[in-house]
DNA sequence: ATGACCATGTAATCCGTTACATGATTCG
DNA sequence: CGAATCATGTAACGGATTACATGGTCAT
């Protein structure tokens, strides 16, 4: 199970588990995610292995908070993760399954309307990746070598965020031109239908 | 559940279970997949639903087949999947979170290796991809202006595949270099301990 | 006092993987 | 004969989402 390890990960400093989902939502959530119905009973059962430990503290505000932090135990499988090598999870992009079909509707103007929301939609997330990333490059205008390791590390994983989704983005605004180009053709096949002749199979 | 209606996109030409595992194999299986033990159980649900309906024919080889298709409401449901706009999944990707943290090894040594290796794993989906792609263009090489719809909307998906991967390769040669860079300077460090100062924090 | 936020948790349900069972055909 | 491929299926398990329950504080 990949999120027992991922949370191991965040738990180098101590935290709740509602600080973790805190955390899922302000930057580490392009990467990963849970809600709190797999966070709490997830966290139990670390500790039953003796991952982590927890400890209860009175709130300022609400109910008592029980903060976790990292065994050594716990730091041992989780540098043991990390050396294991890059774990690929089968990814699965149900819009790129949407795409591949696209074309049994016969209506470009829907698959540009598709290109566009899509477009839309990445760019959100490109943003927030994008401010992210100027947070850490106007402290360390150099580059890296003024960086950490842990900043540098950070960095590198925004960088590659930033890179995948700003090709995908790419990629849609180039489409939208042949999509163009495409229904100006179609067009005129209907407008001059003496021409040479059309390309249906 | 988008397996069903990946499953019904798929049923635009009938099919078996068996059928559309193999497509999942060889092609689709960049962007979605699944396995059998969850094709044949979502298969006779899509069934009960009405949106498909399977006949049983015999096999030359092994035993009966159950060749699905579409009916008028699947299709009418798969449409509306389609115009919904694209579904974008929570992507869960443990190889960032892992580079996130990886910092706290302070080894560059050890995430030379990973991004060594997560280049080398991206290169075989890319190659792939890229045969893929290269199979479409050697029968078009004018472009899409000679294909139909069906297939231009398979080769948007190809393109949009292959270069969300590309560029991830592309960054991980250039992380590569930027770790030499890093590395350098971390060993002038230590053998010239008399320089400006050094940049921890 | 109403709603927003703090904080933890359980239960139902669904999605997905793995393992297993069955049995026919074909090739070496 | 044994292995590979064809073909369908079930059961057990694990992972993830959604909904719900509880109850405190703080600001409007």
């Amino acid at each position: 199970m990949s999120l027992e390890h991922v949370l191991l990960a965040m738990l180098g400093t101590p935290a709740s588990g509602y600080d973790l989902k805190a955390q899922f939502e302000s930057g580490v959530r392009f990467f990963w995610s849970a809600e709190f119905g797999q966070i709490y009973p997830t966290l139990k059962a670390m500790q039953r292995k003796g991952w982590i430990e927890g400890r209860s503290e009175p709130s300022p505000k609400g109910p008592p908070r029980i903060v976790y932090s990292r065994t050594s135990v716990g730091t041992r499988e989780f540098h043991a993760w990390l050396r294991g090598g890059p774990v690929m999870g089968n990814e699965r992009f149900a819009w790129i399954a949407q795409l591949i079909h696209y074309g049994e509707l016969h209506d470009l103007d829907a698959t540009e309307r598709f290109i566009d929301e899509l477009s839309r939609k990445q760019s959100f997330v490109r943003d927030a990746l994008a401010d992210a990333l100027s947070g850490v490059e106007i402290d360390h205008p150099q580059g890296d070598s003024t960086m950490d390791d842990i900043l540098f590390h950070e960095w590198l994983a925004l960088q590659v965020g930033l890179r995948a989704i700003q090709a995908r983005i790419d990629w849609c605004e180039e489409v939208k031109r042949t999509i163009h180009a495409r229904r100006e053709r179609a067009s005129r096949k209907v407008t001059e239908p003496n021409s040479e002749r059309n390309g249906k199979r």
